[in-house]
DNA sequence: AAATGCAAAGTTGCATGCACAATCCCCATC
DNA sequence: GATGGGGATTGTGCATGCAACTTTGCATTT
């Protein structure tokens, strides 16, 4: 077994973490520290810190005296982090654009390019993991590590309602164009061009989950 | 006076980030349960539970099983701090070009026009606290919770550093003829301008304060 | 004199217990 | 039947204590 070198905080922090996250505790459902605490075998003192990180970093809200609550996105908290979400994105793209190495920036050339190759071929599934990477690539080309973590937090926050982007007719094909635009204003230093096309590609992305979200609230 | 229902982890989490913030707890100065605990008069319980919570929003750096310490910025992780303050704050900028309301933008505006008059008599005094005003509009502006607490949050965190900026000859009224372009993009729905004019408007701040902290670190 | 090993002191991680606040539930009252 | 009040109950806030780990200083060895 894996030495725990890490605390139960810790890990009771990263678990509940997941949970949360992957939506085994459903928004809305209440943290009961003694519950918590036989649950996972300690005491209530370790839950009590894990709670605390996590209210801090917003997952659940912490009420004096009243308790933990997983905390409910309402649709409008939803919009208001897509579109930080957006702006983030573009900043990433904007910053990518000045400070990429000559050697991110060809493998971002690469990947665009071999993502055209699924996009012909019509295969969503290596299609949707390369996007994945693709995104990465701007956090990680931005060169800036305060806001790369924002907007990786960010995401990892809005993951669950990001599932399906692919699945809408035609979304393929119009997504590696978005990111053609991007990628050629990246490639060529053009900060306000990667920003506006970053922009762009990520509104569209929340619009087709905003059609897909209502097709299946149904 | 401020309603007392407030647990004493809060008050010290509270307590220890001003602290921290404003430089009376050094960078780097270990921060020991028991001393804190008898200081504050409390146990080490909250103690603990405050200090978790700084290191989540990243004021101080827990090591498991070997305390606690007041987070070190290097100079570079400052800059990096700097650059991630100038994208959020053009992206509050970009986002109150979009979604200020006429009353928003009117007050702003006035605003604007006021600083003038105190760039054209020299009050340093009533500028620096207007400035503070005129940045703050634009966080509330943005209407986007996200973003602005973000912004905020950066702010709170930069405070420490960013004491003199209008001690530099004629930094008064470049900053407001740079506040005025910015007002005229937001004014007239110039998303992208807005974005461009206040990028350009804090990273000449940020450099303002590069060269202070040169000339009194001699 | 430098390096290594060891023991003692100091600190953190966690468990347990108690007090008080919040909530619930029952019953009396309107 | 609805409403309000007063315990009983549940759960949180905090204090204290113990065990385990880290660190420090000293003694021993090379």
């Amino acid at each position: 077994m894996a030495d725990e070198r890490q605390t139960r905080t810790e890990k009771l922090a990263a678990d509940l973490a997941s949970a949360i996250l992957d939506g085994t505790l459903e928004p809305g459902s209440r943290l009961d520290e003694h519950m918590l605490a036989e649950r996972y075998g300690t005491s209530r003192t370790p839950v009590r810190e894990a709670l605390r990180q996590l209210a801090t970093s917003g997952l659940i809200e912490l009420r004096p005296r009243r308790g933990a609550v997983v905390t409910q996105v309402t649709s409008e908290q939803l919009d208001t982090l897509f579109v930080a979400m957006g702006e983030l994105e573009a900043t990433c793209a904007r910053l990518s654009a000045l400070s990429m190495t000559p050697i991110e920036r060809r493998r971002l050339d690469a990947l665009h390019e071999s993502m055209g190759e699924m996009t012909a071929r019509g295969d969503v599934a290596a299609y949707t993991a390369s996007n994945t990477v693709f995104h990465t690539m701007f956090y990680a080309g931005a060169h800036n590590v305060v806001v790369s973590e924002m907007t990786i937090a960010l995401r990892r926050r809005l993951a669950p309602f990001r599932q399906a982007q692919f699945r809408a007719p035609g979304r393929l094909a119009r997504s590696h164009a978005e990111h053609g635009a991007v990628v050629k204003a990246v490639l060529g230093g053009d900060a306000a061009g990667a920003h506006a096309a970053m922009l762009h590609h990520v509104s569209l992305v929340e619009d087709a989950f905003d059609q897909l979200q209502r097709i299946s609230a149904v």
